[in-house]
RNA sequence: GCCCCGGUAGCUCAAUAGGAUAGAGCAAAGCACUCCUAACGCUUAGGUUGACAGUUCGAGUCCCUCCCGGGGCACCA
């Protein structure tokens, strides 16, 4: 918001420098710390220590030396109000009118798009969600599709041009399971509305039924020989009850408001990945161990020269020649770059029980000569457990489903619209109730560290209280209570002609920092710098709703809130909108 | 055994590429509703940041050695 005017007075710190004979400094700016202190500072501990050159001396006398005599050569630069120097720092504070103007004007102007960067001419492929057909969907499949269609949205405003893209997993041995329990005890059986819960619930039949009958397992293995020769009529009924998984999930990302731009399907890539596989067999790479009844392997560390085991062996086929989902691996990273060469890079959002994995299929593709190896990364993702650290498990049963869960919340969310909001209609509730149980279950999966377990528990899940999506929502509607019942026409672009109360200031001073955040998550690829974000907009709207009248204050004052009001509006909905939440318009 | 990730308030988590005073929510105790929607606000209490030793002007953050928890390590996905 500030870049000129930092831009200047970089230039004229390293000017300073320059003639004092100080090294040339790496400056980096931050937020004053302090609340209410509103501008940008840096420090110069960095820079003493330099200059001293070894010798010895105080390096926070220095620092504070210097940023003093900084202080004193720039003055007070325009659109500041003060500057002074600190412990070592240099405090810039801004001039708080021509910042607030600057700062709303610029909201209100761009609306939707603002906090979005410039256009990158940069285009990268997030692959998320990769669910399993022919298997239920549940709540530990929804924090890949979470963060995954986050991350796709923080680079996007970041400027990228992002690839959603989407791998069902459509063949392996629980579809051959499921596909034999169809064929032996539910011909012809169609999904009645819940369609992942049917296709779930006769996975787990056949999981059941092949775990009392060990002796089915030959039943089970002919199956998998009839796909292997491609039988028709199985592929044919492959085909169609895939298809039923894929309306499913299709369905649960319309109620997410999930979306992809292509998929790839790992049935794709048998055939491709198995070509790959004799390549590397070819350029020694990999050690074809089928003649002494072994799999093809890639021997990382011995390849890599490595002492200590770091890569390890990397199996890339079975040694029955059948593909696993490292020979498809290997084929859908060249695939992606084949559909689209200009990919800078190509995220995995995978949960990080597949680091090493994924850190194998990469350094395979490297030594093997493919230049875009370097640019596929692993996103990892910590993954969601119930409590007592018990993991979902479709087989076990111990899962929550997604549409069990969605509809908790929607109806909890139901149930105090209509508490609250009697007067509305049907209609509006049921809307309200969709975006306020959406929101509920996507926050928490993004507002903790990828790295960190996500433990689920339904009291918890249907909690609307404290920091959550639906308190951020709840500011927006107040935001919007306030501008509707003003019944005014937004007033133009002004200075604020009285002394801003702290509130504002903060307010403010946060709706300014969204554009730098988005930046930073998208960097980070952490969607809790913008969760963190849109709450502490939302706890300053709600300081500032409580302690700064609008609609009865002064004409002056009126008019510079109702603008206010509004930007805060839009920055918080546009965060929430990163965040693939939305905003009601009352609650 | 080797590798990765975590350990911060009673609980769940923050702390912007080492920076100024470690912050929120929940739970607990109390207060508050004639006032733009109380799905809100205010007050109180709560900490040797797992331990030890280092590096640094400065360490929750980096390094060493440990401890505890989770995960991964040849034909599962």
């Amino acid at each position: 918001m500030f870049e000129a005017e930092q831009k200047g007075i970089e230039e004229q710190i390293r000017a300073y420098c320059a003639s004092h004979s100080l090294p040339e400094p790496n400056l980096r700016w931050t937020w004053i710390p302090f609340s209410g202190q509103w501008g940008l500072s840096t420090s110069f501990f960095q820079l003493a220590a330099a200059s001293f050159n070894g010798q010895k001396g105080s390096i926070p006398q220095k620092a504070q030396e210097i940023a003093a005599g900084i202080a004193d050569q720039i003055g007070i630069p325009d659109g500041f109000s003060k500057v002074e120097a600190v412990n070592g720092y240099l405090n810039l504070t801004f001039d708080p009118a021509l910042y607030t103007r600057r700062v709303i004007d610029t909201v209100l102007e761009l609306g939707g798009s603002y906090g979005r960067g410039k256009r990158l001419d940069e285009q990268v492929m997030v692959e998320f969600s990769q669910p399993n057909t022919h298997k239920a969907f549940h709540v530990g499949h929804l924090r890949s599709a979470i963060l995954g269609d986050v991350l796709s949205n923080l680079l996007d405003a970041a400027g990228y041009d992002v690839v959603r893209a989407n791998y069902p997993g459509d063949m392996g041995l629980h579809v051959i399971k499921w596909l034999w329990n169809y064929e032996n005890f539910h011909l012809g059986e169609k999904p009645g509305r819940d369609i992942t819960r049917w296709m779930g619930d006769l996975y787990s039949e056949a999981s059941k039924r092949l775990d009392e009958n060990p002796e089915l397992d030959n039943e089970v293995r002919e199956v998998y020989r009839r796909w292997d020769r491609r039988e028709p009529a199985l592929v044919a009924l492959w085909k169609e009850t895939r298809q039923w998984s894929l309306d499913g999930f299709t369905e649960m990302y319309n109620r997410l408001g999930i979306h992809f731009d292509t998929y790839y399907f790992n049935s794709m890539f048998e055939d491709s990945g198995r070509e790959m596989v004799q390549d590397l067999i070819q350029k020694g790479i990999a050690e074809d161990e089928r003649p002494d009844n072994g799999p093809v392997v890639v021997k990382l560390d011995e390849k890599l020269g490595l002492k200590t085991e770091k890569y390890r062996v990397f199996v890339i086929l079975r040694s029955d020649g059948t593909a696993l989902y490292a020979t498809e691996d290997l084929a859908l990273a060249r695939q992606k770059f084949t559909d689209y060469p200009d990919l800078s890079r190509s995220y995995y959002v995978v949960d990080v029980r597949q680091s090493l994995h994924f850190t194998q299929v990469f350094k395979t593709l490297e030594l093997a000569g493919y230049d875009w190896a370097t640019r596929c990364f692993h996103v990892p993702y910590e993954i969601v457990s119930m409590p007592g650290n018990v993991v979902m498990s479709s087989r076990e049963g111990s899962v929550v489903l997604l549409e069990d869960l969605l509809r908790e919340a929607t109806e909890r969310a139901l149930q105090v619209v209509r508490e609250k909001n009697p007067e509305l209609s049907e209609d509006q509730k049921q809307e309200i109730a969709r975006a306020v149980g959406i929101g509920a279950i996507k926050y928490p999966m993004l507002t903790r560290d990828n790295t960190k377990v996500v433990t689920f528990d339904w009291q918890s899940a249907l909690d609307f209280n404290g920091q959550a999506a639906p308190y951020i929502q709840y500011a927006c509607v107040r935001a919007n209570s306030i501008l509707r019942k003003a019944a005014v026409n937004l007033p133009g672009s002004l200075i604020p002609d009285y002394p801003l109360s702290q509130p504002e200031v903060v307010l403010i001073d946060l709706i300014g920092r969204l554009p730098n955040e988005i930046q930073n998550a998208a960097r980070d690829l952490r969607p809790l710098l913008i969760t963190t974000l849109a709450y502490d907009l939302a706890k300053a709207f709600n300081d500032f709703y409580t302690q700064c009248p609008v609609i009865q204050a002064e004409e002056n004052i009126r008019n510079s809130r109702l603008r206010l009001v509004a930007a805060a509006k839009q920055a918080m909905t546009n965060s929430l909108a990163l965040l693939g939440i939305t905003a009601p318009q009352a609650m």
